[in-house]
DNA sequence: TCAAAATACCCTCAATTGCGGGATTGCTGT
DNA sequence: ACAGCAATCCCGCAATTGAGGGTATTTTGA
């Protein structure tokens, strides 16, 4: 398998293997000695896998690009492949000419997906950062924004009062008003609401 | 422009222009009317923007692919394409044949990206997504991740005893344990770190 | 096999919270 | 000028919570 692979680069004009290894054992040295611009990179490997190996190149050797390729093509190894910062995520089922291209895209500094692969990075960002961009508006006055904030921090209305300089009372009873406005009926749950549609 | 598209997709055997448009005011008739697989949307438009205009079609069309094709190749761009639910980002530089691939792509349920745009999205989801995987171990049971749970939904612990079956001294236990180990002393701030951490 | 966890249950006391009232001040928009 | 609202302060009661004690069963790992 290996060997095939090393053929084939070796007989397009244009790549050169510089090596091959079975294992991310000796990961630095292998690296070291056979200096690629682009490393393709299989996630299923004994000892460390893939995406670890990925992410320690990467810190290690910034500058080299790291294409995965792997017959997997479940969203937590792509999610974690990216996260490790790789290069590219291609299917081993991808054609040749489109894994030469993918290597030359990756080595240009672009980032290789298979067409249904950037659907799924697409699908986890949509469902990680969509979330995240819906900031409800409830009305909150400044005092009432600030007092929130304290209460997602853990403190308890007394400490908030000294914090603040306020009777102990008068935190109360933003905090009543801060429930209403939220629809809440206790602190955990304003604090969770609060942390969840992001309104701190 | 326009028509120049119109010729070269109805001279490419196997794609069909069904129509173009200048502006989306009338996008939800000019939709209907042309019916197509796949839109290529510009985003920069009159009236409503390609972008938004993104939005509002697969909120009503969700079957309908929307190939973004731009001349700009700025993060918030990207970003916000994304976030509409576009389903590739080309830049119009792009030459024919890969346009034409893209388009067939998208039409294949994939998402097609150039290969430094696609390198944008990986910075992207590095930035904003990475950050929130790292995900706190405090060697919480399942029990307490189940109690934890229910407390970020703002759930009071008699609640919880009902909701699973235990006596309300007992889940005082579990509450207990989850403080100690999340090194906190009360409900909000468990709620806060384990939201804040995604713990839950 | 045996100790350590996890799980479950119970009690008490003090602190905190939720909720119902009532009150004053100062600013804003009509 | 006056209603409306934010912001401040106060009281009391009942419920919930935090922290301290204690016990027993089951599961698990060294």
């Amino acid at each position: 398998m290996m060997d095939a692979y090393r053929s084939i680069l070796n007989g397009s004009p244009g790549y050169t293997c510089t090596g091959s290894f079975t294992s991310c054992n000796n990961w630095k040295q292998d690296i070291e000695k056979s200096n690629p611009d682009v490393v393709l990179m299989d996630i299923e490997m004994t000892g460390i896998n893939g995406i670890k190996a990925t992410g320690l190149i990467k810190k290690e050797f910034p500058g080299i690009r790291i294409l995965i390729q792997t017959v997997f093509e479940d969203d937590t190894k792509i999610f974690e492949s990216l996260c490790a910062g790789a290069n590219g995520y291609i299917l081993k089922s991808t054609s040749l000419a489109k894994m030469l291209e993918a290597i030359t895209d990756v080595q240009n500094g672009g980032v290789a997906f298979n067409p249904n692969i950037a659907a799924k990075v697409a699908k986890l960002f949509q469902q990680f950062i969509a979330p995240l961009a819906i900031v409800a508006d409830y009305q909150l006055t400044e005092r009432e924004k600030e007092i929130l904030h304290l209460l997602t921090e853990g403190m308890p209305m007394p400490r908030i009062a000294e914090k603040i300089f306020l009777s102990y009372h008068t935190v109360r009873d933003h905090v009543k008003n801060i429930y209403q406005k939220l629809h809440v009926a206790s602190a955990t749950e304003a604090v969770a609401k609060a942390l969840k549609e992001k309104i701190v």
